[in-house]
DNA sequence: GTCAACCTTCTAGTATACAGTAATGTTTGT
DNA sequence: ACAAACATTACTGTATACTAGAAGGTTGAC
């Protein structure tokens, strides 16, 4: 199948499946004798891993990794196991992070009457803080 | 005082202060006779006011209405209101986001053995999922 | 035969918020 | 007098992950 096949049934566009093949994440595709990129179902499926793996907000370096686990047959699970807990630990400490900035903000922003009179908490916490 | 002195007492790098008079986040400094830039107090408040207000996550954008909206005696605190809660919006959608991330992460390697053996649920999930 | 709709490569641009470096001028301290 | 430590502008680079566009070749339908 050619590439916007590819792209459809892969969820990723055309031109960032180029894109991957240009930094290696996929291998160089097969070509047709008119030079246009042949896709197999078994590179739909690869592509299709990278396109959840990257929803779950793994860094195209560890996409890198997990598709080579993935198709290591030999893998120890342990080692997928390590990506994971190492991206949940960076995402909880991103969520800690947004929960205090949060907790500041809806601190000023309570005190704010929010109505036409200047008086305004928020901007003398940011004066201040 | 010179930039490197306002740089201090704002903890904005001199090269931050000068970008930021490049993008008329402030206004252009006060030359002396050399060619310096020259900075009184009332620009060193400013100058903080737009770091704390980058350090609780708002966008450039978004501390250009807020200093405007400081620096108006007759500003609503309804202004002031509605871009901070728009800010928490925000916050909190990105941690429901990454909460709903963190879970399904979370789920597919409480599963996983973790150990030498290649069976992994992660994978699997990311194959289907 | 011709038009749309594909495909190719290559280069450059996007967003964000600066940091780095060069080339050059000024001030301060000893 | 001379070096260190400032300052200036201007241009490039960083990180990430692509997207856009140009210039051109190929395919399929009518």
């Amino acid at each position: 199948m050619n590439i916007s096949q590819a792209s459809k049934r892969s969820s990723i566009s055309a031109k960032a499946i180029r894109y991957y093949e240009s930094i290696s994440l996929i291998p160089p595709a097969n070509r047709l004798a008119n030079g246009y990129r042949d896709y197999a179902e078994n590179d739909v499926s690869t592509l299709q891993f990278i396109q959840r793996a990257r929803n779950l907000g793994f860094a195209i370096k560890d996409v890198e990794s997990l598709v080579a686990l993935w198709q290591d047959r030999n893998r120890a699970s342990a080692d997928v196991k390590k990506l994971a807990t190492d991206h949940i630990a960076q995402i909880e400490d991103r969520i800690s992070e947004l929960q205090s900035v949060r907790d500041v903000l809806a601190n000023l922003s309570e005190n704010c009457h929010g109505d036409d009179r200047p008086e305004c908490p928020i901007l003398k916490g940011l004066e201040q803080s």
